[in-house]
DNA sequence: CTGTTAGCGCATTCAA
DNA sequence: TTGAATGCGCTAACAG
């Protein structure tokens, strides 16, 4: 910047106040400085820029965990796209599985300055934010340790509405399949029961199914060993897509057609033998959410107590959802 | 950190000396500045430190389309992977579709003094990059008006294995349905007509169908259309996994069942009605690659000319590729 | 209106 | 071994 202002023949300060829109400057001068800046191809150093004292450097962290999930990634895009009118990069922190990882990410991504955080929280306590004088929105589940901005969707509804639809159909024995996770799975549970009482089912409780990993693999493997038993459920509730997914492949290799929904969407799940009934919300307006109300905390703009942003479900019916509980036990017309 | 000096009661230089390794330190004065680090919970400033002349963030930008693509979301985490490991953050440019976008995107990364650039380039020139001073890797395709790493895969081979695939079956009409992207779809056609010209068949250009553009609507229309003439193919090239969605979802609709083979392979395809057969190659590679390239070109370690990494495609059998020709105009069992 | 100056937080001299 | 001084590129406050 300073070659800019000899060559233009003029102060520091000057060109400073060219390149921040100009202000209070005589017209012919920024002419001159406009044009030093483009023969010398001058860019303004970001960095230095957000050393000065009060200033934000103009980027948000995303912390999440696996993007190559359609779910993640959907939020990494939206964040990104909202962030990016603003003039906000976003920085990726590179998270593995473990908290300890997280932790350390997110410490990293904090020493670099960032005007927010953006987090998918694993477990694990995340008080080490409260002091760190960052606003922080987390995505899709609660953080415990904080009191922090948190968008969601609605997962006890959701759980609910799954259920509810399944035993309109008549079903009785409903299986769920639930992944490790704690919080939102915890809520679908518990809209999965919530529905049962109401209509004044009992739930047969070896139904439901705690899986120690939350992949494919191990929904494969639990649908094939619960529709292998003596008394096997007539419908399955699978908590997670990529849970459906293992699903639907131990079904389509027993050959057996129990109905099923499965929560959140995914891609191709209408072109499936059976399409796939799902419960399903806006995850790219959950990215939307979290990176515009960051902007707000980041600016200052919004000083509410903490909020809880929550995004309703919906079902979208498919065929898979809808099979009566007497066509659980059929081989498949393949 | 002039806080964690005062508290330690020693100068500054020390502290700095501590936080970045410790040499030349006396223990006991470690300890006291270590101490002192841990009670005032100071965390080193990435920002201030990147100032320094000659120094480098510790950031790496990736550019990229649409995240929601499992494609760029593989190179993504893949990328972020290994920058992560290396101590290095990755910075998410904001992309929209257009070429001014992205030279928009790119610049304000550079002014974010970023280590060095992944960029999944879009059509428009990239001279502009030339005297920025930051290694650049593209990544998937090469860009024009530069010079610059290139890590992508074999799409003329991978063009070839699929038409060799198809014309061993006996095809002779096999349609290949074209992204409007330039390089890599260019080089699976070229890979196409080889093939082609290989086994001594002619290709019935009325079947070279061009998209314009890239989503899964304008392949399934297309297809609609093409297996509706009088002559249509007893086989169909996809050139990408979205298209290939289309050209799936419009036979299934059509009842109709040409052998299939899609280029790059995805979630599920092994899960429809006919499993698909894919021409693949290992897209996490290929952000593991272009990050560790970056990581050394940035850290100066690599100073060789711009290199070349070529990825190979494997053929992956399925089931709707190995159709025989005269199971086009079938009806579906369905 | 415009030039000058003082830091921002840190790594790195140079002395002591 | 350590403390103090310097400057990275920029903006804001202060003179002129």
């Amino acid at each position: 910047m300073i070659d800019v202002a000899r060559r233009a023949g003029v102060g520091l300060g000057t060109v400073s106040r060219v390149v921040n829109g100009g202000h209070g400057v005589r017209d012919e001068t920024a002419q001159r400085v406009r044009a030093a800046i483009d023969e010398l191809g001058f860019q303004r150093n970001e960095v230095a820029r957000a050393l000065r004292p009060g200033k934000k450097s103009t980027s948000l962290a995303l912390v999440l965990g696996d993007l190559t999930n359609p779910f993640y990634a959907s939020i990494a895009k939206a964040s990104l796209e909202v962030a990016g009118q603003s003039g906000f990069a976003v920085v990726l922190g590179s998270v593995d599985e473990d908290p300890e990882g997280e932790k350390r990410a997110i410490q990293e991504l904090v020493s670099r300055q960032v005007a927010g955080l953006m987090i998918v929280p694993d477990q694990g306590d995340h008080a080490f934010l409260q002091g760190a004088g960052v606003p922080v929105v987390f995505v899709d589940r609660p953080a415990t340790g904080i009191d922090a901005d948190i968008v969601m969707v609605d997962n006890e509804g959701g759980g609910r509405i799954a259920a509810e639809h399944l035993l309109e159909q008549g079903h009785q024995r409903i299986a769920i399949i639930l992944a490790p996770s704690y919080y939102t799975i915890g809520r679908r549970l518990r809209g999965f029961r919530r529905a049962h009482r109401a209509a004044g089912i009992e739930i047969d409780e070896s139904l439901v199914i705690q899986l120690p990993e939350g992949n494919a693999e191990a929904a494969e493997k639990a649908t094939r060993e619960v529709m292998l038993r003596a008394d096997p459920p007539t419908a399955i509730f699978s908590s997670t897509n990529f849970l459906t997914e293992g699903v639907l492949r131990a079904l389509g290799e027993l050959g057996r057609e129990p109905a099923v929904v499965g929560f959140d969407d995914f891609r191709l799940a209408d072109m499936l033998p059976t399409p796939v009934t799902v419960v399903a919300s806006d995850i790219a307006e959950l990215g939307r959410s979290a990176a515009r109300l960051l902007l707000d905390r980041a600016s200052g703009t919004d000083t509410r107590p903490p909020q809880r942003i929550v995004l309703p479900c919906a079902l979208i019916e498919r065929g898979s959802g809808e099979r009566p509980p007497d066509s659980a036990g059929k081989r498949s017309a393949r």
